[in-house]
DNA sequence: GTTCTGACA
DNA sequence: TGTCAGTA
């Protein structure tokens, strides 16, 4: 059964305007994640997006990371990582190749596909 | 007035 | 990523 607080986290709530105020991200930025599917908010019946406040700790936690100078492509790997179901030894082994493969000093892209990655990372 | 999608002198 | 257009 689900607790009152999960529900509660997951229930619609926030418009575009308060989180962009909340999160301190651009409207743009975050209609460009939910693209990518990093957040997935509800819609009104007039097609509004509403943030629950699941959705408004992950975009949180994007920021973060793109101010680490992570890529779209370290992102992805991380949240998805996240929400699979690993120990946290795996999931510490996993994060840490992430980390050397996407969070460039001079925030370039890099390809991590090829050798030992590959084995950490599922596609 | 706010938000949405698509697009780029 | 910003911003403008044309809507809903």
């Amino acid at each position: 059964m689900q607790s009152n607080d999960t529900l509660r986290r997951n229930m619609p709530v926030f418009s575009m305007s308060v989180v962009t105020k909340l999160s301190e991200l651009s409207a743009r930025q975050i209609r460009y994640y939910e693209t990518h599917e990093l957040i997935k908010p509800q819609r009104s019946e007039g097609n509004k997006r509403l943030f629950s406040l699941n959705d408004l700790e992950r975009l949180l936690e994007i920021k973060s990371l793109i101010e680490k100078g992570f890529n779209m492509r370290g992102i992805k790997q991380i949240i998805h990582n996240e929400q699979e179901h690993l120990s946290d030894d795996e999931q510490l082994t996993r994060k840490k190749m992430i980390v050397e493969a996407t969070q460039k000093p001079q925030r370039e892209a890099i390809p991590i596909n090829r050798g030992d990655l590959s084995r950490f990372i599922k596609k």
